[in-house]
DNA sequence: TAGCTGGGTCTGTTTTCCGAACGCAAGAGT
DNA sequence: ACTCTTGCGTTCGGAAAACAGACCCAGCTA
């Protein structure tokens, strides 16, 4: 994983967090949910160096994130595709998304629109109280800490 | 920012997956909404070396992320506090909490819990259409390409 | 038979991260 | 008057990642 144990913290963001955050994790889920598969294409889409590009695969791969599928080229080779796990980042990268438009919206414009497929409306990601629905901010949430089970 | 230019891209998702997606800087930022403000909480909190801290807290005022405002200890001190900015990532940290708590569950049942301060119901994050406010995963969204205005 | 292709691996160099030690300024304790 | 403590850094040499680029392999195609 790292040099330090980052995910000691047994926390439901400080997990995930030691994993997305390791450099190009995040840059390669993004490429991976806007449609890139294999090897070659993420090498060239991000310009990695192939040796991190390999290991990050591996590790995404065996964190149940990616999965490596085979089709059949000139040989046998794989290519990664997200599990459902993988598929469920979805509104992670959406979150990402909109802050990222909001707050640091590239210079020359480039960008990509989604759209709901039925309606053609924007997609946004909220976060949203489950029984009343309304949507939140960090003020609006109550932090309660339950301490865990001493299991040694 | 890193060895590689990893945010050349220009793109909503890539920016910010560059910032955040560096060693601690998720890490830092889950602190930081749980209400840690102080340099010796941090450091004694997360386990992470001085100088990392140091440099983590100075990239993410540049970025606009957190101010540090002075408070009086003993001599004058100054404590990090979020930015409009980057409040404005609880949407992010929302959307890893909820991934977290469904696919990478600590082992010893060690977590908190957050619930709307009005009605105290759970909280979750989404992404939704904007106009017909359905509820979307990446198979709803059409996905649409908005080529840069050449500036070079 | 030589060359191309996709997907890696290997190697030596550069960056970054690390822990530990040090600096420093103003109280507080004695 | 002195040492101690506190909070927040900075500075070090060594360890761990990331880097670019060369190499490899197998089966096709020219």
């Amino acid at each position: 994983m790292a040099h330090a144990k980052l995910a000691d913290l047994q926390c439901p963001i400080a997990l995930p967090a030691a994993l997305l955050g390791e450099r190009w994790t995040l840059l390669l889920l993004r490429q991976v949910f806007l449609g890139t598969r294999r090897f070659e294409d993420f090498q060239h889409s991000m310009d990695i160096s192939r040796s991190v590009l390999t290991d990050r695969l591996a590790e995404l791969v065996d964190e149940g994130i990616l999965r490596r599928v085979a089709y059949k080229d000139v040989r046998t080779r794989y290519e990664y595709r997200l599990t459902d796990k993988g598929r469920d980042l979805y509104p992670v990268m959406m979150a990402l998304r909109d802050w990222g438009s909001r707050w640091m919206a590239p210079e020359d414009g480039a960008s990509f629109d989604l759209h709901h497929h039925d309606c053609g409306g924007d997609v946004r990601a909220k976060v949203e109280c489950a029984d009343c629905g309304a949507e939140l901010t960090a003020r609006d949430v109550r932090v309660t800490h339950r301490p865990a089970v001493r299991l040694r």
